[in-house]
DNA sequence: TGTACATCAGTGAACGCGCGTTCACTGATGTAC
DNA sequence: TGTACATCAGTGAACGCGCGTTCACTGATGTAC
């Protein structure tokens, strides 16, 4: 139904295809499988949860070709997140460019996140569900991904407050609230029928300014340590 | 037979132990299989992927026999995320303890959220998973947990506001705020070894602060819509 | 050019495993008399 | 009081299923000559 174009990735197409060599060409591709994987990842679906035998189904090939591609789930699984890091710091560049543009910047990256979150759900799905279910390594992967978020979003708050001439409380602590509070508001949102979304957006708008409304006011309080790294 | 009420009820020890009745006396009860289901999620167990034997195993029982105490595996899940919601209701109830006798109101709340959290982690780890993961009755029921404790903050909040003569932007929305933000970051504490704890707290403590002070600031901005329903 | 050959993507069949669920049963424990 | 009986918690064996993984294979496609 839904066919999504595929972005170009580190892991769509590895080394195999880098040199052809003898032999016979595949007619599937590591993309064609990730591709399937997240036709099945739903709401209540996590990575961990997909099975070979489903995925190769899926993609229309024996449950052992699967090894052709991949050593094993496990792999697919780190490729998605893989994948899902680059959507999320698309996200960044994207909220980025609407920070300056738009009258109200809160809004304007919020609205950019959001949209993004509902163009690329199934894989920033991965990101929030892997987060919190899922093996170590899983957790790790997907916890680094948001931490790089976390640290593009502080350089952008403190940029922000130098141009405003307001201070910030912590900097780091900040760019972490509104982090997880966005992430776990957008965790909410995917699991919503469409007509809940706008409602929800307007709460995170609301959160987001009261954190940065807190930060701050905090601020002022302590000005002295308004950058402390 | 056919009418079964799904009603979560309070699931300790049901009818089966209220009245005795003829016949062998059980050996075994329901929160014994609570118990031993409780053993099995670790950081990296949901409920959804707790089987039927596995538990049965872990309670030292065949596997035919878990039916004698619940219709499926998801009746056992409803249960643990029942009790999980009664915990969380503890929480509430030491933390506004708490909230009266210590210096700060902040400090002292977050610190019997974590001593709580430690206390029931594998109970509250219920929680904070199925609302993620897990099918769309359990997030509900999960939620509906999450929707309570946000409720109880919001009187709180309200209430702490009055004493102070500080204003509250949008209460339900501070509440909402401060409660996804504590339960996100209770989460990553979870799986955490002991020492980062410590930093953990001190960072959500900072987080709420800089809401309250973000609501109150706000409000100060807009004294109009101090308290709007 | 054609032909032989090597490579290797994809396959069908089979394996052993753990799963949920069922069935007929066993035997302990309470009740009735 | 003892005895017969009804109840029903827990059991062992069995079922069919989907799973991950293996094996030897097939046959398409490239390369060498």
């Amino acid at each position: 139904m839904t066919e999504r174009t595929r972005e170009p990735s580190i892991s769509d197409t590895p080394s195999p295809a880098d040199e052809p060599g003898p032999g016979r060409r595949p007619v599937i591709t590591r993309a064609d499988i990730i591709a399937a994987a997240l036709n099945l990842l739903g709401p209540t679906r996590s990575v961990s949860t997909l099975s070979l035998r489903e995925v190769a189904r899926e993609a229309g090939i024996a449950p052992n070709s699967f090894y052709r591609h991949f050593r094993d789930v496990d792999e697919l699984a780190v490729a998605l997140i893989d994948l899902a890091g680059q959507s999320l710091r698309q996200i960044i560049g994207v909220a980025r460019q609407r920070a300056g543009s738009e009258p109200g910047v809160v809004q304007g990256c919020t609205d950019a996140f959001m949209e993004q979150l509902r163009a690329d759900d199934r894989l920033l799905h991965i990101l929030l569900r892997e987060s919190t279910v899922g093996s170590a390594a899983f957790k790790r992967a997907a916890e680094q991904q948001m931490n790089f978020f976390e640290e593009e979003l502080c350089i952008d708050l403190i940029r922000l407050a130098a141009e405003k001439n307001s201070g910030l409380y912590d900097p780091a602590l900040t760019a972490k609230a509104i982090t997880r509070l966005v992430f776990a508001m957008g965790a909410t949102a995917l699991d919503m029928p469409e007509e809940g979304r706008a409602e929800l957006n307007r709460q995170i708008v609301g959160m987001v300014r009261m954190i940065i409304a807190g930060t701050q006011a905090l601020a002022a309080k302590t000005p002295a340590e308004a950058h402390p790294s």
